[in-house]
DNA sequence: AAAGTAAGTCAACATGGTTGACGTAAAAGG
DNA sequence: CCTTTTACGTCAACCATGTTGACTTACTTT
């Protein structure tokens, strides 16, 4: 009868520890997201741009609709920051050659230089959370981390410990399905 | 002169690894919002009404003050959703005992049984990801997503090797600093 | 009694999502 | 070759949720 949230209890802790990291995952993205967004409100740009920015830098030549499919957005949402951003020239459209319906998007150097000034927050603060807990805590991270994200956007990330080695290739390789 | 992004950089695998952690917090993200929001959109409601009933379920008794630190909004956007809330017999408002101008919000009925079906598939979601990442990633995860949090509030979590044990217990105690 | 604080309100505006309808150019398939 | 499908773009309307600024009310603190 003592210690209901003790030992006697084992679904109660389980709860707990659940909710702690809902709001982690909480906390941790607010305050992720929320240096670069001060200086995004500096340029007249906001959070939607940043994301198209990062996501073209990261993989460039990238097509429209694999950005759609990576921000879950729709083409005209889409279309209001990218558009703007091709405006301000941040990143350049060019035709596919296998497929010239296509318009694969590219960073200019304006737009790498912005990419990088943005992410330097996120890089600092990640890489001084790593440093903190060490590299073996890092490797439980990325394993939770993954096991959160939906399985058909996890083969993006090579994570030791799960699947082949060759997860992230097979993804590269296999675009088309 | 060879492999020039193997052994020879260090740089460029601390780079590569901060992003894929980028990355990974976004499709995190992502997916852990997006069940909540269906069933949210279903009911007239918004991402923001879920937060709101989240952490006033969190704190019952919460000041809109501390619920307006905690989000980092304005309490005229908070206003909107806060009242809806009231409208709708989500939440509750009773004055504070020591302080009569507060307004201590707290979850009906009918709120726990909201918040309970919305974080019912964040809840499941990190559980099986815990399940499979097994107990020693747990921590990892928990150590490193606690160090990415602004540390003012840090203190809300009690994450094993870090602080004191009774590091969440100060801070209840401490409401008033 | 005066100043400060907790909360609310009205109004105007910005950002970034949505749906729906329609257009154009290129590719793919009968 | 002609039809259908696909990739992308655009116009328009609307909605959710954030912002700033000004002002009010009730209560607490000094």
């Amino acid at each position: 009868m003592v210690d209901v949230k003790g030992i006697a209890n084992p679904l109660f802790l389980r709860e707990e520890e659940l909710r702690q990291a809902i709001e982690m995952l909480f906390f941790a993205y607010r305050d992720f997201t929320g240096e670069p967004d001060t200086i995004l409100a500096g340029l007249g740009l906001g959070r939607a741009h940043h994301r198209v920015i990062y996501f073209v830098g990261r993989n460039p030549g990238i097509t429209v609709s694999e950005l759609l499919r990576i921000l879950r957005i729709t083409k005209q949402s889409l279309s209001r920051v990218l558009s703007h951003l091709v405006e301000e020239q941040y990143i350049v459209q060019r035709p596919g050659e296998r497929d010239r319906r296509q318009r694969l998007l590219s960073l200019t150097q304006r737009g790498v230089e912005l990419e990088r000034r943005l992410t330097a927050n996120q890089r600092e603060r990640i890489a001084t959370a790593f440093r903190n807990a060490g590299a073996e805590a890092v490797q439980g991270f990325n394993l939770v981390l993954h096991g959160i994200i939906d399985p058909e956007d996890r083969p993006r990330f090579d994570v030791p410990g799960v699947g082949g080695p060759t997860a992230a290739a097979r993804l590269k390789a296999g675009g088309k399905r």
